[in-house]
DNA sequence: TATTGTTATACTCTATAACTATA
DNA sequence: TATAGTTATAGAGTATAACAATA
């Protein structure tokens, strides 16, 4: 209904000798995208296990790096997440001294966080590691494809709400 | 290091007004993918919501009703996670009367699944209800373009381990 | 011995709600 | 009144380990 695909359907390969058959699944945009999703995963859990580092508090080191300065909230919003939940992020970041919070001298509401240097060479590790891990995937594409994908990925989640942030429904 | 995207990086749009910059993480695959599941996720949570059925508990009737008689062992395997994990799942769609245990004639460890009627009934609304959630994204794209997405994460899926069933490390 | 299902448990991730201090 | 941060808490999802029944 939503897309022909009646000879060229993406099915899973021979190689994973899966007990079942794929069935509507394989229509599922979103089926296809969790499958990617923990794929990717667990190969970074496999490169990246030593480090503890989630790709979230990886992600997060990478934005205040970029956003030096920038508060939880700001975070919260760019990764989609409950305030809350980038609370706890901070927090292990924070105990390990990769990142400080230092009160706005401008809002006193507000923290403003920095990449300490125990921080940066965490990045710097974390960086190298990923890269490789990366690689295991980006070089099943060429650039034009790789492109592509990012381009389709992007199109997905562009324009995307943010739930917590909306104005109420009146 | 990984690609190159200099001048044509996809960046967020701006409509998505963030206030930060995502730097080093525009290269990052991973990325981009799970902030596209993210969306997704949040779509199919607006619109299924009354239904009270995740994904994955959706992925799972789909794939009782195309393997009638599969047992959880198998159905883990194909969507990656662990046989308690898996149990959980079915737990939930057996007490909501969507599927049924019948243990095996052949081996008696195993418990073959089927589908009830109640459970095809709601397999059908969520189908109808999944169809217009689809189709707010499918219709992002041509339909060259989505079978060029769909074999793109084919292709980042393909040949994926299954760890809890992989032969010991020696 | 190995496998299927099962149970108990613990850990992580997440959001909600209520609170504080500021604005 | 509204916002940034904080805390407590509860729910969902997940994996691990140990076990029973069966192969």
């Amino acid at each position: 209904m939503s897309c022909d695909n009646g000879t060229a359907k993406p099915t899973l390969t021979a190689d994973q000798v899966l007990p079942v058959q794929y069935g509507e699944l394989n229509d599922i945009l979103g089926f296809h995208l969790r499958l990617a999703n923990v794929a990717l995963f667990q190969d970074y859990q496999a490169t990246m296990g030593d480090l503890s580092l989630t790709p979230k508090q990886f992600a997060v080191l990478e934005l205040i790096l970029i956003n030096p300065g920038t508060s939880q909230i700001g975070l919260a919003q760019s990764l989609r997440m409950d305030k809350a939940t980038m609370m706890a992020i901070i927090n292990k970041l924070e105990a390990r001294n990769a990142i400080e919070r230092r009160q706005s001298k401008i809002d006193r509401r507000r923290q403003e966080l920095f990449v300490t240097e125990d921080g940066q060479k965490l990045v710097d590790t974390a960086r190298q590691l990923r890269s490789e891990h990366e690689a295991r995937f980006t070089t099943r594409f060429s650039a034009d494809e790789l492109k592509m994908l990012f381009g389709f990925l992007n199109r997905i989640y562009a324009g995307a709400k943010i739930p917590a942030y909306e104005e109420d429904e009146a």
